[in-house]
DNA sequence: GCTGGGAGAGGCTTA
DNA sequence: TAAGCCTTTCCCAGC
């Protein structure tokens, strides 16, 4: 391909904000939160109309290199020719020298995002609201998403005694950092009330280490259970959500 | 586009491993670990060798859906055609209906992995083993990525006075998570060994309230001051790793 | 295959 | 803008 129309073809194409591939032999140099060089090979190119710019091999989902809000530059340089994407905060560079291009295919597209997603930790939050029931009963919400001053706890409600609940929710298995951070929230609760509240994990599953762990630290576990499913027509949607076993740590608490 | 010729295009690209795109008017459904549905609309879909898919907005570098591993199936059904992607562990389907194609390439690419990168995590902390007085006089290694049996401790030294130290080195600012992953491992070990190390997480910088947070715990904090040189004809390499600022909560200590 | 953890994480929401 | 956190996180290394 000749490279003036190249050239022409991808500036004008980011300057349209069109949806750009490039399929070239090219050599990439990245500079910033990390340092990566790229030998040259063929590889494709595609720059978007938010002035994002990804660089794919023949593998993997994610980019071998990319940028996202990007300043763009073209420019010629003997034989080759270069595209540089620049960022402030942090400073970042991303170097793309073409030693040919063999193709380049320019889309007008929207910028819209149109993903419907359901079966986010979010909907299933809002679900467990409508009834913690399903979690134990006389469980009642008191708040969602309430700053603590050390993070943000995802569900606040009190038992059927009285005693305050802290639930931190997941929509996978838990891990290690998934008690943590409840252990965080437990902790600043602890701190700026002087009182002990109760602390449940509510996940499909948890590792096994992640639950000693969490035992040691008495907090509970229960199993979150939920189905999605899929709508072809409409919208996807949440079927079910119950409430399979709660293991509360009584030896703990006799301790 | 005529469809029976895209389909062709498309089987042969899946078979022979190249790396696909394919843009067309197409919805997406994708039910899975989610559920989601993309309305008809303008894509971009790439196929790569490693039977990885991705479908493509006009903007952000993350895909809208995308699966790895996939086993792809295409079939006609009247006038628009379905292209399926699908996955066991967990049970994954993503399914892609074109309305129309407008243009597919299909490119001939190895399957490599070409790109260098420096400044990884690993790359300091194998740096930060050779001499540990960077961070404090006398400091001695004792062991790398050491097992705890709640996770491992990225460097383990010797103080010296003898005190075993626990160092959990972060390449970026660190944060909660950052503090709760050193506090996981010094549980741990006071668990096992029934004494109390020293723990210091070394950081670029650390967000106020995670700083607040591992003071509170009684751990240490120091800057970790690290330069990325670029070499544009050899390799990536670090320059500089310098401790600028060691700090131990003093007045915890004396409490 | 499971476990643990990094990533140039990206991206979103709210204060 | 920064903080906080979720993600169909993706991806890799070790066992």
């Amino acid at each position: 391909m000749e490279q003036r129309q190249a050239l022409e073809t991808i500036r004008n194409g980011i300057l349209s904000k069109n949806l750009l591939t490039i399929f070239g032999d090219c050599a990439v140099e990245y500079v910033g939160r990390a340092t990566s060089i790229l030998p040259s090979g063929k590889r494709l190119i595609i720059i978007k109309g938010d002035n994002s710019i990804s660089i794919h091999q023949n593998r993997l989902v994610k980019p071998t290199n990319y940028m996202v809000k990007s300043r763009f530059s073209v420019q010629e340089k003997g034989n080759q020719f270069i595209l540089t994407a620049k960022k402030d905060k942090p400073i970042e560079t991303l170097t793309i020298t073409f030693d040919s291009v063999d193709d380049i295919n320019s889309y007008d597209l929207e910028l819209t995002d149109d993903l419907r997603l359901a079966g986010s930790e979010r909907d299933l939050n809002d679900l467990l609201m409508q009834d913690l029931s399903m979690i134990e009963p006389g469980l009642k919400p008191l708040n969602q998403q309430q700053e603590f001053g050390k993070g943000i706890a995802d569900i606040v409600a009190e038992d059927k005694n009285g005693n305050p609940v802290v639930i931190e929710l997941k929509r996978r298995e838990a891990d290690y950092a998934c008690v943590s951070q409840l252990q965080r929230y437990m902790r600043q609760i602890a701190k700026l009330k002087g009182k002990n509240p109760r602390g449940i994990l509510l996940a499909p599953s948890i590792r096994p280490k992640a639950r000693e762990m969490l035992e040691e630290l008495n907090l509970e576990f229960a199993v979150l259970d939920f189905v999605l499913k899929p709508s072809s027509v409409e919208k996807a949607c949440i079927t079910g959500l119950q409430k399979k076993q709660t293991t509360i740590t009584e030896h703990w608490h006799k301790k």
